[in-house]
DNA sequence: TTCAATCGTCTTTTT
DNA sequence: GACGATTGAA
């Protein structure tokens, strides 16, 4: 693709006009993207060179030179996360007149944001609600069993995923290609498509995906409604610009008609959400559909090291589909990156966990380091070690906070206490706890609210009042009914936490929860206290509705230095002193599933995300891949990722096995089938041989001790003030016995989970 | 209707 | 090896 660059220079009255102090800061192709304030603007800001602060900036000009009025302007944004920092740093340029800037949120935020404005259009009715993805699901199996489609065959996950997809391509059911309809239940995906979106309908919900797709909609039946959002916008921002679907490419290009004042930011080998539908081919578009387009690159990187950099930009290169540029360093050589093989992934938790010591004890702030990992399941064994050493850790976008069971609970109750209407949140809560209204009395009410087209809900209502039901659960569903009649009164007489607190109490849910021994039960009721506390935030309990519907996660403000655990997705955008990167195999990194199901384009998409994982490092990142891997319970050699011997030498440093592994990758194909039948004669070896006789003795199961206890000896001294053979209580194994005490450490024997090595601090007394 | 046991499926990333 | 869904017994 043919570009003009540089960046035009400035007219000689741009360069003599007086400027906010805030510009100079900038370098000159930053100035440009931030002046350059009238048309289409791309700019491609390589890793690390300054991209939100061009964002951020250019809105501080816009607003400082008194072009446009807060309102005035569109900023949109890919995360909750990112749009929070944008406000900050904005706030801090101008000074607090963020709050006047409505329209800076996510694509999804600024969609529903205009739909509610226009209901009526999108045929909706006020206070509709947003599907979460289970709720999606659920409908989705009905609509599948309704139309006595095999669901074994056929899965509601499959199907939800097809319907994401054409929904992401702004594709309506009417419009989607016959190869594709066909694709799902012999030929009904339309069919079960357009039932899906009536059924939306009929229970006035809208999914994420429609969240965009009706707003595109409704820009595209009615131009009166277009032209007004015209003339509201006078500039539209948009950030991670390579990560947006055809679906928003279309809305942002409507909206773009009017001022065509539209500034896009992103790097094109920064795209890792392919899976998602993110076309990055919106990138390579930006200067046909956008006539007169300015280009700016971006490329000095104000991050990474000269070796870090270098080790990234040598990977990337071997993508063919790609912008290109080149990033140049504004800091020193640094230290080069390494990469070390190790045995398996426990030991890989031991290495890292052994690395941060050595950095902490050298004042380096645990806030600075990350470990950045391909998939979830991998954050366990460095969990578990970290548990051991005593090491604090967050993980950054895990278990999000709205999909734990309890809180989806809590917010089912809220919700149909709010909204009576909603079907798929009634029949959620409705047993739950068990209160003997199972699936045959749900079957009665579920046919009765189908026949008569009227909300479950309402459905009891009518059916306690006739003689279908038996009477013990007709008794139970009435009372349920009244409780709920009850909370509704008191929506506006009682302060929404206290309703909440009241609701949950009442319901008999608190209850459920403390009567269970489990090991999850107490922190289950914690994090219903903590969402309580969250609620206390939010002036009604529909704002705190909509909130969750949108957020996927509380962000605690968390100002503990503490090591950040998250996946490579959760880490763009981020940076970090020291950057760990492990699991460099073939098969995870670059993902097997992923190499499947879109081959050469996945593969590319896979460097990208290495591309992405070693940028976020400024001084140090360390790459580590195992020899063996655990994957569906059963053992298998794993082979180094080939993008590690992508890595240009002059940038890579090769740490040579501490426990002789030094030959690794060479003897990987001489390896006999089975497991640990390699017989070679390391420490690894031996160690894998005891765990593997052992099985079914957990007291083994633990590592070599010797490493261990080196470890005790060096991170601490204190003594325990436990007493062996008593009961505790931890976090996250739950209930156990104490069976031997080491210093502040403990091994203790779980009820659940075995036996495992605790830090004192981490358990209570029972 | 509920509970316990068993079977099968799946583990990529997210607004 | 974990979870969900399904099945059968109380």
């Amino acid at each position: 693709m043919h570009m003009t660059e540089p960046a035009q220079k400035l007219s000689i009255s741009a360069r003599a006009a007086p400027r906010p102090s805030f510009v100079d800061a900038l370098n000159e192709e930053q100035r440009a993207a931030v002046e350059a304030l009238d048309g289409p603007v791309l700019v491609l800001a390589g890793a690390g060179t300054g991209k939100t602060r061009v964002l951020t900036t250019r809105i501080a000009n816009i607003l400082a030179s008194g072009r446009a009025r807060p309102h005035q302007i569109l900023a949109v944004t890919f995360t909750n996360k990112a749009a929070r920092e944008m406000k900050n740093r904005i706030g801090k340029l101008v000074g607090g007149a963020v709050e006047g800037m409505p329209w800076l949120g996510t694509f999804h935020s600024i969609g529903v944001k205009i739909l509610r404005r226009h209901v009526e259009l999108v045929d909706l009715k006020s206070g509709f609600t947003i599907l979460d993805t289970d709720d999606q699901i659920r409908l989705l199996k009905q609509l599948i069993s309704a139309e006595n489609i095999d669901e074994k065959r056929w899965p509601a996950r499959q199907f939800a995923s097809h319907i994401d997809g054409w929904k992401n391509r702004g594709l309506v059911p009417e419009k989607i290609p016959e190869g594709e309809a066909f694709a799902f239940a012999n030929g009904r995906g339309r069919e079960l498509y357009a039932a899906y979106q009536r059924r939306l309908k009929e229970l006035n919900a809208a999914d994420f995906g429609d969240l965009l797709l009706e707003c595109l909609r409704l820009f595209q039946d009615n131009p009166g409604v277009l032209s007004e959002y015209h003339n509201r916008f006078s500039y539209l921002l948009v950030d991670e610009y390579q990560d947006t679907n055809v679906a928003q490419y279309l809305w942002l290009r409507l909206l773009a008609q009017g001022t065509g004042n539209l500034c896009c930011v992103g790097d094109d080998d920064q795209s890792i959400y392919g899976w998602r539908g993110a076309e990055v081919d919106n990138i390579l578009r930006f200067e046909k559909d956008f006539p007169g387009a300015q280009i700016i690159r971006l490329e000095r990187n104000y991050r990474s090291t000269a070796n870090i950099l270098g080790a990234a930009s040598g990977l990337i290169a071997h993508n063919e589909g790609r912008l290109g540029k080149t990033l140049h360093t504004v800091g020193g050589e640094g230290e080069k990156v390494t990469v070390q093989g190790v045995w398996d992934d426990e030991e890989e938790a031991r290495l890292v966990g052994e690395e941060i010591e050595q950095l902490q004890r050298q004042d380096h702030a645990l806030n600075d380091i990350a470990i950045l990992v391909r998939a979830s399941f991998q954050m366990r064994a460095f969990e578990d070690r970290f548990i051991t050493l005593g090491l604090d850790y967050r993980v950054i976008g895990g278990p999000r906070f709205y999909e734990r069971l309890e809180i989806k609970d809590a917010i089912a109750y809220l919700d149909v206490t709010l909204n009576p209407a909603n079907d798929l949140k009634f029949e959620r809560i409705i047993n739950t706890p068990k209160r003997g209204l199972g699936s045959a009395t749900l079957q009665i009410i579920h046919s009765h609210a189908r026949s008569r087209s009227i909300p479950m809900a309402q459905a009891a209502r009518e059916l306690i009042e006739t003689e279908e039901l038996r009477p013990k659960p007709r008794k139970t569903l009435s009372d349920v009914l009244a409780m709920f009649d009850r909370w509704r009164g008191q929506i506006e007489t009682l302060p929404h936490t206290e309703l909440a607190e009241l609701i949950l109490d009442d319901s008999g849910y608190t209850a459920m929860w403390q009567k269970d021994k489990s090991p999850q039960a107490q922190s289950r009721l914690e994090n219903l206290k903590e969402m309580v506390r969250f609620m206390s935030e939010f002036d009604s309990l529909a704002g705190f509705l909509e909130h969750v519907s949108l957020v996927m996660g509380v962000d605690r403000e968390e100002s503990e230095d503490r090591v950040n655990l998250m996946t490579l997705h959760s880490a763009k955008g981020l940076e970090f002193e020291t950057v760990f990167l492990p699991g460099w195999e073939e098969g995870l990194f670059p993902h097997q599933r992923h190499l499947d199901e879109a081959g050469q384009a996945g593969l590319e998409e896979e460097r990208r995300l290495a591309y992405v994982g070693l940028t976020r490092a400024k001084t140090r990142a360390k790459i580590s891949f195992t020899q063996n891997r655990r994957i569906h319970a059963l053992w298998q050699t794993a082979i180094p990722s080939r993008f590690i011997d992508e890595l240009p030498e002059a940038h890579v440093e090769a740490i040579e096995g501490q426990e002789k592994f030094g030959n690794y990758g060479m003897n990987r194909f001489d390896q006999a089938d089975g497991i640990f039948s390699n017989a070679y004669d390391t420490p690894g070896w031996k160690r894998a041989k005891r765990n593997a006789q052992s099985e079914g003795q957990p007291a083994a199961r633990r590592g070599p001790l010797t490493i261990d206890g080196e470890l005790v000896a060096s991170s601490t001294a204190s003594s325990s003030d436990f007493e062996i053979g008593e009961r505790v209580f931890h976090m996250k194994f739950g209930y156990g016995r104490i069976a031997q005490i080491d210093g502040n450490k403990l091994i203790i024997d779980f009820d659940k989970a075995g036996q495992k090595r605790v830090v004192d601090s981490f358990v209570k007394r029972h």
